[in-house]
DNA sequence: GAAGGAGGTTAGCAGCCGTTCACTTTGTCG
DNA sequence: CGACAAAGTGAACGGCTGCTAACCTCCTTC
């Protein structure tokens, strides 16, 4: 037996995907709402408005990749290792929740204030989770260097929404062997 | 003595900075006339809609992108050459042209019907060109893994508007580093 | 030095869209 | 069964915003 998803997951989800596609600002209250078989303002029993939503869905996935990218060094035995776990972690992320992702990149300067603070406090930790293991592999990449490395390979891994004309587990093992070559020594390199 | 831009230019240019930072929705037609020093209306003078602005902005990006990556190709005597300089190339536009890349990623689908279909067949003729030099340095790959591939590495490249906290020379450098590092023929193998 | 076009201004309209309101439906529980 | 809360509905409001209209001011040019 399925457990199905909570109205307010049902309602984020098709929101995600209206995100992603549409940009914040092109989709409607009553697009959202069609989504989901409601009609408009009856989203309003399950939230205080359309910021709140994108606000709780980017804290959510900002969360997610905290955690999981945390746990996943946390539990690897050497730095390579962490690094591997890391890129898989990230991956496997951007190919199941292509929307998600979209939504995380494009839309942060549609948040509140308030919202915006925290979701940039929670990657910034992201960032750093991903600092301190490049620069264990690769011990020639000074701070700032190892941050530009880290965006970019974010940028590398969360472009696969724009591609996805491989199957899953293809594109999953082309983007981490991208990845991983892409911080090897040898960049370092001047 | 400096050829100054005709007018529409800077509104261009202006108008660029705004849609990176806000969001196409994000920017009103007052905030575009006041960032170069007119207010409103008067940009009605220059282009037929806002709408316009976005078209042209875009329609320029995709065939500045096109034109330079082939004649750089076309200029190349073999095939990791041709690679080097469509990187350097692309790196150069990125570094040089933040808001434009940042717009020409983000807002596609803020686009009229017909400009975005022009915009994205001036899009895959440059993905064409890139997968073209791919499969020449990486045989191994095929023709969808070599196109996925372009696109990760333009996620990666066009991902520097968002660290910039290094010079540009050392992102130049880095960039271009770990762009054909992603693409080395280590990568293909299974 | 009149004529006229290019480029600017302010006022205002029309439509969209997020949000609220008053009301109904549905399901649960004593 | 009756009651109450949760969830949904259509109508309406209010503010924002793209665009037009009407008018003004230069600068060029014959």
């Amino acid at each position: 037996m399925v457990e199905k998803p909570s109205r307010r997951d049902q309602i984020l989800n098709a929101a995600a995907e209206l995100f992603a596609r549409h940009g914040f600002h092109g989709v409607g209250i009553d697009d959202i709402g069609a989504a989901v078989g409601i009609s408009g303002p009856a989203l309003y029993r399950h939230f205080r408005s359309k910021d709140a939503m994108l606000g709780e869905m980017l804290t959510s996935i900002s969360e997610r990749l905290l955690d999981g990218g945390q746990s996943r060094v946390d539990a690897a035995s050497d730095a390579e290792e962490a690094l591997r776990e890391l890129v898989g972690w990230h991956v496997d992320f951007a190919l199941d929740d292509p929307a998600l992702i979209t939504v995380q990149m494009r839309n942060l300067a549609n948040l509140t204030d308030p919202d915006r603070r925290r979701v940039r406090a929670l990657q910034r930790r992201y960032v750093e989770v991903w600092v301190e293991t490049i620069r264990r592999t690769v011990p020639g990449f000074d701070e700032p260097t190892a941050r530009a490395a880290a965006h970019a390979v974010f940028g590398l891994i969360n472009s696969t929404p724009h591609s996805a004309h491989l199957d899953r587990d293809q594109m999953a093992a082309l983007l981490s062997r991208m990845a991983l070559a892409s911080l090897t020594p040898a960049v370092v390199a001047s």
